[in-house]
RNA sequence: GCCGCGUUGGUCAAGGGGUUAAGACGCCUCCCUUUCACGGAGGAGUCACGGGUUCGAUUCCCGUACGUGGUACCA
């Protein structure tokens, strides 16, 4: 049985931008086609960007795209708990960071940030402008290397803050196999000695993601492609701690790039497009960012798009159900190319989702949409028969209301520029007798209105076409809608007139 | 700078030594509709570049360019 892993950072923009959703979903895909568990753990450290309210903001997100973890802070399970902060309170870290200085593959560093400035500043040359804390440089730093142990006892002893560091080695060729990109080699001697456990006793990502997935019993890991530079760690930290044939299988997933390199939120605000699945609202800011749901996208389209970003069943299917998905996704045919976000297909993915949606599910939708406006929802037949007719005319949830207010209530505006120019006496006079005529008809239906109206025409030797455009623009107020005079049967007899006559006092 | 990863139309992409190089979005034209959508029929547009290997390369190899990521006590 596979146990799949993702892991986040408690804030929107770390961990729940469109990139980071995929990640969930294609860890939630995977899980489920192997008939597997999925996992999610919190990175909530202080330098991890952490966000009041955002892990409850990540799993209501998590929660609308229906692809809730089986196991999580919130959810419980047998791996708890899933927040790093209380991992570290029961001394997780710290036993396999002794465990590797013991063992003589990592050690202690005392060297304080304006110290580490300063290295990074003497040794910095145009060749190599970013000095590393790597085999060159760490003879010439302060720590359990270059000090002898009665120094380093002391400096422990009085408390002295300092840092695990792993000691990478030299020239050794570190390889492994990701699921998507087949096998990955890098050189050892190229990786700096990154930290493992930091000053406050949080393990940094590194540590981490070894240390937990072991004790999770994780048997596969996606994260985003960002990772791969730094994988050589991992799997040394595999072989030091756990064996190197118990690590997982790695999937590096490509980035999804927004219109000029990589996706962030700031091309959300640029562009006009959702970043985040749901509305986040900073409360350091102040500042609303826009979400998918929000938006009015239907979450069905929303992880349908997001699944083909990057991914596709080598069919000529786009649409697809969650069901559907977890049935055909599989991870060797994921693209290991990044992608870049369009939003006009997004807008195609919704509204094929609204097409294919039954009026009673759609009703049921916009209802939370619509109930505090000036459409009436009590109606339930009636909003029914007024979805159906303009259903398909919506890109958007939020479209509805533009589409089909007018149905409901006197439109306020009316696109006279529409009308005025080919107005005139003749044509105010006919519709002066239509309003008669209209009030003598006894049974209010559509072929009556049709026939009143185009007898009239006739009669008056009127071109029908004519004369449409002025009563669509009396009726609805612009130029758009489903047929005039199914309009006008929907609305009654007395609406019809009424708006009429308003009309005919601004034209 | 160094290192990693990538590159099929504007975008998502199928394909993979010999093909008229699928399909979708977007764009354009026409039909339907005396509105706007929906729907239908067409159209324009592509294998980054240079070398190999080969009878033959978009496909395999090597360079170059470009993009992107990493180079933090961030993830």
């Amino acid at each position: 049985m596979s146990k799949v892993r993702v892991r986040f950072a408690p804030s929107p923009t770390g961990g729940l931008h469109l990139g980071g959703v995929r990640t969930v979903l294609y860890n939630y895909l995977f899980a489920k086609n192997k008939g597997g568990d999925f996992i999610v753990r919190i990175e909530d450290t202080d330098q991890a960007r952490f966000v009041e309210g955002a892990e409850q903001y990540i799993f209501d997100c998590l929660k609308w795209c229906g692809i809730e973890p089986d196991e999580s802070p919130l959810h419980g399970g047998e791996y708890g708990p899933y927040r790093q902060s209380e991992r570290k309170e029961l001394g997780i870290y710290q036993q396999y960071a002794d465990k590797l200085i013991k063992d003589g593959h990592a050690y202690y560093a005392f060297d304080t940030p304006e110290e580490l400035e300063k290295m990074r500043n003497d040794f910095k040359t145009a060749e190599n402008p970013s000095p590393q804390y790597d085999h060159h440089l760490r003879m010439k730093m302060k720590n359990s290397l270059t000090l002898n142990e009665d120094e380093v006892n002391n400096l422990i002893a009085k408390g002295t803050r300092h840092v695990v560091r792993i000691k990478m080695p030299e020239n050794e060729i570190i390889s492994f196999t990701d699921m998507i990109r087949g096998e990955i080699k890098n050189e050892t001697s190229l990786v700096d000695d990154k930290v493992l456990l930091k000053a406050d006793g949080m393990p940094t990502y590194h540590l981490a993601v070894v240390v937990d997935d072991y004790l999770m019993e994780i048997t596969h890991a996606f994260r985003g492609e960002e990772w791969l530079p730094s994988a050589p760690v991992h799997v040394l930290l595999w072989k030091y701690l756990f064996g190197a044939d118990k690590m997982p299988e790695w999937a590096h997933l490509p980035l999804i790039l927004g219109p000029s390199g990589k996706l962030s939120k700031r091309d959300g605000a640029k562009y006009g497009f959702p970043v985040f699945a749901m509305n986040w609202l900073d409360n350091k800011t102040n500042e609303l960012t826009e979400g998918f749901k929000e938006k009015g996208f239907l979450p069905e389209a929303f992880i349908n798009l997001l699944a083909l970003l990057g991914w596709n069943a080598g069919t000529e299917q786009e649409l697809f159900t969650k069901e559907e998905l977890i049935e055909k996704f599989s991870i060797d045919r994921v693209h290991s190319g990044g992608a870049k976000f369009d939003y006009e297909k997004a807008k195609w993915f919704n509204h094929e989702w609204i097409k294919g949606l039954p009026i009673s599910d759609f009703r049921f939708r916009i209802e939370p949409l619509i109930q505090d406006s000036k459409i009436d929802i009590s109606d339930t037949e009636k909003l029914e028969k007024i979805i159906g007719l303009v259903k398909d005319r919506c890109t958007f949830l939020t479209d509805f209301y533009d589409q089909a207010s007018y149905f409901f209530v006197t439109p306020e505006i009316l696109d006279v520029d529409a009308v005025k120019p080919k107005w005139n006496e003749e044509k105010k006079n006919f519709f002066l007798e239509f309003i008669n005529k209209l009030s003598a008809i006894e049974n209010w239906g559509l072929e009556a209105i049709e026939d009143v109206f185009k007898n009239l025409a006739t009669e008056k030797n009127i071109k029908p076409g004519e004369l449409q455009m002025p009563l669509r623009v009396m009726l609805v107020g612009g130029k758009f809608g489903p047929p005039v005079f199914v309009i006008a049967e929907n609305i009654g007899k007395a609406e019809t007139i009424k708006r009429i006559e308003n009309a005919l006092k601004v034209f």
